[in-house]
DNA sequence: CGCCACTTACCGACCGGTAGGTAACTCGCC
DNA sequence: GGCGAGTTACCTACCGGTCGGTAAGTGGCG
């Protein structure tokens, strides 16, 4: 069984939701695609993989053919939404030595990311991470322990910026949290159709994200 | 078919899980608080009426005694979470003239209101609002009707300020957009025997949210 | 070039199990 | 004796997943 390239996976997604023009993409890309944005309205447990291949346009059967189970198709998304998410956000960051500058590239980085993807649902790579408790003890601590890589990285990040006196006064955290919050709850809710531009929502709550844990500027 | 006090199931909710000792309540609340937890847990889909029953200790014939369906079920525990975010913050917070100080009120009073139901699983009140999806359209409606009106109480807030001039340079529905974030998320990840004190969680988070919106009091 | 071995990409029918929900009965208490 | 609070037994629909089979290639070899 062939896997799936993420590069593939990210342009079938890219593609689809930002020109409109279905990719020209092999059936596993659609079934990961179709089955991430029916995760990501209904659920998991709601969707059934019937749903998954009706809406590729093959038999149940058939979905059978290119996926091992419905789990696996869910563990392969959170994963394939990890590493899109060390690669264009944590890797990126981690060359930059100032850690105020490394968090506004982190907070940044990661609010593009989520609305680079834009499906009229949210972000459905984003979103399909928050259904960990569907999988198996194992495959969900995987996951799990990747998000608190991230979690740990960002807070790192933070107790840098307060060793060096720039943190407002807050718990790093809590700082964390905050920002995660902020960051997460745009995945939900932001609109490839919306009134506002990509880049003035990364503005926006990349601000209020920055002006709430840092020190106000002195200079 | 008797319906149940969102008093009763305040109390219940919040001394099962603030006291340890299960509170002397019926058998309708003892449902409502189980299947909160339950929807919490696993989601709403994934968890049967069958788990319901078994948590409550009767059979699922026995729970169709009380209650009329699972939508039913899900649709309650919204209403009533919706009417406790009505009644315990924002009624309060419409007593208040000054719109920073209504503001502050409001970022305090939820996030400690999210954090006065605690459960090893996060605030299942809060949670279960998440699942609209699963509701019929028009039950559906009806909640998303009274969670935008939470928001746009809270967006003219943050307008009010700003015509005073005292908001940062940032729009008024991404200001919302972040507080809203910083509050759910603190929904999804708050444990009861968490290390941090909740007076301390409601200072730092409310710090980042306030300090993040609003224009550094040059007093 | 043509044929054969093999693979890919599916399909229709079906399996055991579980879901939400119901009908009818029983037990105990005012 | 009637009503609230359950019970056992059961229904139908649908779930994830598998089975055997097949049409359309693909590649090598004589």
């Amino acid at each position: 069984m062939r896997p799936v390239t993420n590069r593939a996976m990210n342009d079938a997604m890219w593609q689809e939701h930002t020109t409109g023009t279905p990719a020209i993409i092999g059936r596993r890309e659609q079934i990961y695609v179709h089955a991430a944005q029916l995760f990501c309205t209904r659920g998991f447990a709601a969707t059934s993989m019937a749903n998954i291949a009706d809406a590729v346009g093959i038999t149940k059967a058939g979905l059978y053919h290119f996926v091992a189970s419905k789990e696996e198709l869910l563990f392969t998304l959170m994963s394939f939404s990890m590493e899109r998410l060390e690669e264009d956000v944590v890797a990126p960051a981690r060359m930059i030595a100032d850690p105020v500058e490394r968090l506004t590239a982190i907070v940044r980085g990661h609010l593009q990311s989520v609305m680079q993807v834009t499906t009229p649902v949210g972000n459905p790579l984003t979103i399909v991470l928050e259904e960990t408790s569907a999988l198996s003890p194992d495959k969900a601590a995987q996951i799990k322990a990747r998000k608190a890589a991230y979690s740990v990285f960002v807070r790192d990040t933070l107790d840098e910026i307060k060793a060096a006196g720039q943190l407002a006064d807050v718990d790093t955290r809590m700082a964390t949290s905050a920002i995660m919050g902020i960051i997460l709850w745009l995945a939900r809710w932001h609109r490839p159709d919306g009134p506002m531009a990509v880049a003035d929502i990364v503005d926006n709550l990349s601000g209020v994200a920055l002006r709430g844990v840092l020190k106000t500027d002195p200079r």
